[in-house]
DNA sequence: CGCTATATTGATTGGTGTCAACGGGAGTGG
DNA sequence: CCACTCCCGTTGACACCAATCAATATAGCG
């Protein structure tokens, strides 16, 4: 652990910057300090898909691999934990623990991606937004503890329209019609455009198809 | 790995069946020896969606995990080679390599949900059918050498209409119409419904979307 | 105060889902 | 050998959800 901090170094990045793009070659791999970042991938044509979020303690590259597979964009500002990819390969050679570490991260990164699978090819629009919404209310309980007994919570949406659209295999305009809708049928309350109120988490749970028994598997 | 080969067992599947469920406990992880399967999700009201495919070498279940999160069903006859979970675990701890080796495949899986996260997020119904068919000629080269200089390419198509369209997030009639209208287009040639024939495969990659160079990057 | 980015809303189109009927091959049994 | 059935696949008619094109708010900011 000592020799790690010995290999790194602190980067920032303004919101909105894109840190890597998919093909760059990348002679670096990170880890999170602050701030939130997206992965995604975009076709000719210009058309865009998310396909990771990565916050506070998430890692970004692969080791072993040269250049980079996807575009990698910071939302908000951000603070980057840098080690040099050669020396941390040896490291991680001599030191298994920090390959179980990141086996462990990356498992728990595929099953959000197969989770994401099942809400890109088989929900209905409201279902989707109603789905990030209560992801990103798990998130944030399990990092903050906000839940105050099963009652009302409240939260920033911490993207906007278009992101959310590219997140979640959908058109800017579907997704503002559909917090719209979701608002109308008192789902959710919007306090400002991007601060929003849950009156009844089982409610948004329920709009949001999932099997789940409705509890927060933190 | 001796170690590894007094813990192992083998169990056989029949084509069809259910190897694990999801939620079910799984007192042992596994790797294909032989034969197809896939893991898929499952909605309260029945839909479904494949979130990954199995091949020989794949690893199934996850170490530090009691419960399997999907349902993996045998599409072929299958051998599985079976460890049972906690003394894997325990060797796992012991020997680094295999910890790297899995973190490794670990690394690809993800890699291969988030292509499919772009193909269920933002392609058309014709791209996806499309972008199946080069994914399984790509793997089929790498298995077999079946690549006679760039010129036709032919193979049998191992999943139903239906498996396609749950692993697509279509339903297995438009699978049904636009195989047919890649045929009458004449970008595939249909010798039975399962064997197809590749007249052009830059035709084929062109009709996928990817911004791929058309190369086999095996 | 304008300027720009972000967001909302409307009108219309089009792609895909849904419901339904039909085709064709493989296996089964008379 | 031929009907029968089942499973898989195809095709058609129609509906509907979300994309597209377009106009209009709203908020932040120099």
């Amino acid at each position: 652990m000592e020799e790690l901090d010995a290999l790194k170094f602190y980067r920032t990045v303004e919101a909105g910057q894109t840190i890597v793009w998919s093909g760059d070659e990348m002679d670096f791999v990170a880890s999170i300090v602050t701030g939130i970042a997206t992965l995604s991938q975009t076709m000719e044509d210009g058309r865009t898909q998310m396909v990771g979020l990565l916050l506070p303690s998430d890692f970004v590259g692969r080791p072993g691999r040269r250049a980079a597979a996807y575009d990698v964009t910071a939302t908000t500002d951000i603070v980057l934990c840098c080690f040099r990819k050669r020396p941390f390969e040896e490291l991680m050679i001599r030191t298994p623990h920090i390959g179980q570490r990141l086996l462990e991260m990356t498992l728990d990164e595929l099953d959000a991606a197969r989770e994401w699978m099942l809400l890109l090819g088989r929900k209905t629009a409201r279902e989707k937004i109603a789905t990030l919404l209560a992801i990103i209310i798990r998130r944030d309980a399990s990092l903050q503890q906000k839940l105050r007994g099963g009652g009302t919570l409240e939260f920033d949406l911490p993207l906007t329209r278009e992101a959310m659209a590219d997140y979640l295999g959908l058109t800017l305009e579907t997704v503002s019609r559909q917090v719209s809708a979701l608002k109308r049928d008192g789902v959710i309350e919007l306090v400002s455009k991007r601060h929003i109120v849950i009156p009844d988490l089982a409610r948004l749970l329920e709009e949001a198809g999932d099997d789940s028994d409705g509890g927060l598997p933190i």
